[in-house]
DNA sequence: GATTTTTCAAAACATTTTGTTCTATAATAT
DNA sequence: ATATTATAGAACAAAATGTTTTGAAAAATC
């Protein structure tokens, strides 16, 4: 890609990370990003339709930055040999990574951003979940399995909710553990 | 209350539904609500600053009608009789209560308005999760209080999302169950 | 390293949306 | 009956969004 796309897109994402934290998501508008950015108007347009478009960018960056593992186990996914612990060590190397991305996800999490952040987290967690269930690593419960699934991702995503808003004072494994306790 | 006050913002209520439905919420604006509820605009900036002002009043509307026996099983609660049969009861009872306004939520949790109008479900929520986890009535687990707490409330949401974005085909009572499955 | 293409800034501008203020009128409460 | 309050309507100010054009600079390509 273009060198220059390249730095543009990025000046936006630091002046949204830094008007998020000065003044919040809801009251943020295209010109404060463009005034923390110094990009032009014209410019920002042709990158972005909205602000939501800025943060669901920064969303998919960071999640495929988080994920972006999970694909090479799936890959090598070997179905005999799937187990609790293999899982164990996969979302602990998810939790790392998002642990990475605090100073950000914390600043998300505390604006009104957080919904449609943690939309694109179920989104991305969802394709673990199913493995999980499939592998019947996770309790079945008697409801059905629409519902089943959307419990163990909301799970997922409660507990990564708490450790930042407590300022992720635990460690990824004691995360992981909570998980895996709402669900064993 | 002035006949003309409850009038007015049942005007607004109705037209806010009416335009939810034709093109969501992201895209409603005030001028909208004026046109389908015939008040003017000064009319209703007297009421209300903006439409998340008007969603968060529909919400808590259907809330208090939904959540207001509880407070009298509350006042009523003797702690020495508590039970499952008891918490059921009221569970049960909710969603009826949820049910009679099946149309109005069933936009609501179809449109972007979803988030803020689940926000406002886990307030009302979160005393009676507290009693149910006080009464141990629920499965308690080896995670920090504050997470356990969110837990509970969620699985409640959860158990309304999925009935609603269903079609509410099943009986209040079997949601319920749904509720104590994933909680004992 | 010359040329071709793409991106960017800047400014001007149209449009939309928001939010306020005023006055006359009508409905309501007392 | 009278005083109070709510509303409509219009006019307006301000803020925010979104588009278009032009020339210069940067990068990609050959």
């Amino acid at each position: 890609m273009d060198k220059r796309v390249v730095k543009t897109r990025h000046l936006i994402y630091q002046a949204f990370a830094a008007v998020l934290k000065e003044k919040g998501y809801s009251k943020m508008t295209v010109e404060d990003i463009l005034q923390a950015s110094g990009v032009s108007r014209s410019t920002f347009y042709t990158h972005f339709r909205t602000k939501e478009d800025v943060l669901s960018s920064i969303s998919e960056g960071i999640f495929h930055h988080v994920f972006s593992h999970s694909l090479t186990v799936e890959e090598t996914h070997d179905f005999s040999k799937s187990s609790i612990f293999e899982y164990s060590h996969l979302l602990t190397h998810i939790f790392y990574h998002l642990h990475d991305e605090k100073d950000l996800i914390t600043a998300i999490l505390a604006s009104s951003s957080k919904d449609a952040f943690l939309h694109d987290m179920r989104l991305h967690v969802m394709p673990i979940v199913e493995r999980l269930i499939n592998d019947k690593l996770v309790k079945s419960l008697d409801v059905p399995a629409d519902l089943l699934k959307n419990k163990v991702c909301e799970d997922f995503v409660l507990s990564v909710v708490y450790w930042f808003e407590n300022g992720c004072v635990e460690s990824p494994e004691r995360i992981k553990d909570y998980f895996f306790s709402m669900n064993t």
